[in-house]
DNA sequence: AGAAATCATGAAAAGGTTTTCAAATCCAAA
DNA sequence: TTTGGATTTGAAAACCTTTTCATGATTTCT
């Protein structure tokens, strides 16, 4: 079996809390019997008991990661910035896949509580009243991920989503498009929905454009095929020149509708999407964006849950982090 | 503070070994007292502390993961795989990005020994042989992920790489191709890069079809620019009609590379990746590919290493599941 | 040299649970 | 009413560490 402190205390023939010392206090011991312990646990490649230095720590350098399916490309970046940083501080990360479900999400939170993980990283779904209960009754550091809450004091960090969605349809506008469409989430997500959508009906309004509800598709979850979506789209409104769509993975289904319809993008309708995930680059024709600094998001989170595991207080509850946006080759300039 | 079982134990007016029986066994503890105890569990929302029953139990319910980077999207179904088995026989996943480095991985490893994982799940890189007798050393249960080991008696779950590289240039020949080159990853990869080259080297004798090495490009790591690779393989080997690449996002990027050069797919070139990744399904145009089941993998591989953590002697030490072609809108059919 | 201060060390408690063992209680049979 | 067996129960040991506390050893100072 595995060597322990015991077995390292009796071939160095000094008292377990001698070796404890060695370890974490090598001044105190005297050099003769430092050597021979450090002999020791050489010679047994000992290593301590991680659960039991839990237990007296009440930490176990470990954090909790929910997010919704890590299938989704955009998580990828997020995880990798997110283990990154948990590198570096010290951190496992306990990663789990909710599905959104409740159910799933709660069971893993309980989980979280019975591994005494030291902190939580709460990614990309909205917090509900509940959810906010259950996260309070288990009384640990949580830190929400590209997702926030107005009602809750739970610090988060993401980016301004309105204002990248604005954003993207300023630079359609800015480039001669004036008939717009858009493939927009769900307004029941607050996150990813709602707020890109506003985004885009405030810059529309701004420069006086006209648009309906015509001009707006929905499609329900996260990766749904955005066939249906597009399709519905050109029916209700056929003479947009520009689609904005609230993903790179729904501007690169999109994308694919489109060829396989013998429209041409950028030559007949310009995409812009919603991310910079990987392949954004690599898309035919490669895809112009907002960006969001996914791998800055997760290491940013990271950094600010450990701030408060370690109970320094950290600066800004709400964080924002910059978008930009990515021009490439599926969008053009009309010339009027 | 966090309830313990000694506050669930005072506020029922029991001992702690009573509670822990109500939780445990709970037909040896007497009615009147078990409804007690369960009331005052209820009233404190106790839950048994992870750590140490892990402690007593030698038994944690978590497996370490270590993958070579998480953004590469043949990962993500994987570890989909491996997280619902998890979830299914009760354990947690903690991941580790190894870069494919020596020292990361070894770090790594060191955490899961310390924090007493119950088993560990090894992806998609080979084994050398200080890698494994670090393994044998931590003593651990180990299954190797989409790689496997024939010095070293280690249990794995892949496909059968030579033959889907085999069954991929079978089925451009098949199409009527003749000259066809493949962009390969290094041959220092034993897994993805020499089985899947030899299953293209196998089936071209086979078919008595003239070859050199100008057919081939190597590149050197799993996420490298292709563009590069395939400017030179057009550069030795100007006319090919079809290209294999080792993987689909060398597939999507040559696809890339070849819009941007006004080569048309499939008209031109006709293009087979392998994974079956799920962009393979939206790239433009739809990439025909080797299908490996990546989520069975990751799935079939937590099983297996439960089945080795309980004990149970397990079948097959090297598993082969089965790869399928997915004939897609990348390829065409070449009359002569 | 002797007293005082410093230093090194091991025994034991603590952390939260399970489990063994012995004591206490119960119930039925004699 | 005993006796005996079965059933419930709690104290204590165990899992592996760290840390406190007291003791013994060493050094320093007068």
């Amino acid at each position: 079996m595995k060597p322990t402190i015991k077995d390292v205390a009796k071939l160095a023939n000094v008292s377990i809390s001698t070796v404890s010392r060695v370890m974490n206090a090598p001044d105190t011991v005297v050099k003769s019997k430092k050597t021979r312990v450090l002999d020791a646990i050489e010679e047994l490649k000992y290593k301590p008991n991680a659960l039991a230095r839990g237990l007296i720590y009440k930490k176990t350098h470990t954090l909790g990661v929910v997010i919704p399916d890590i299938r989704n490309a955009y998580y990828a970046d997020i995880i990798r910035g997110m283990e990154d940083a948990s590198k570096k501080l010290g951190y496992s990360l306990i990663i789990c896949n909710t599905d959104s479900d409740r159910n799933r999400l709660f069971s893993y939170l309980n989980t979280f509580y019975e591994k005494q993980v030291d902190g939580i990283l709460y990614t990309s779904n909205p917090i509900y009243p509940d959810y906010y209960k259950e996260l309070q009754r288990l009384n640990m550091p949580v830190v929400l991920v590209s997702t926030h809450s107005m009602e809750y004091e739970l610090p988060s960090v993401k980016i301004d989503d309105e204002q990248a969605a604005y954003d993207a349809i300023k630079f359609l506008i800015d480039s001669g498009h004036r008939n717009i469409g858009m493939i927009s989430f769900d307004l029941s997500d607050s996150i990813a929905g709602m707020t890109r959508y506003q985004g885009f009906v405030r810059a529309m309004r701004e420069y006086n454009l006209e648009f309906s509800k015509d001009n707006i598709c929905f499609i329900n979850e996260f990766d749904h095929d955005p066939y249906a979506a597009a399709e519905e789209l050109f029916k209700k409104a056929p003479d947009v020149t520009a689609i904005f769509t609230a993903s790179d993975i729904l501007a690169i289904g999109l994308m694919s509708y489109l060829h396989e319809n013998k429209i041409r993008v950028p030559e007949d309708i310009s995409v812009i999407g919603f991310d910079n995930i990987r392949m954004s680059r690599t898309s035919i024709p490669k895809l112009t964006t907002i960006a969001q600094p996914m791998y800055d998001i997760g290491h940013r989170a990271v950094e600010k849950l450990h701030a408060r595991i370690s109970g320094e207080e950290d600066d800004i509850l709400r964080e924002i982090v910059p978008h930009e946006i990515v021009v490439r080759a599926s969008t053009r300039l009309i010339v009027p």
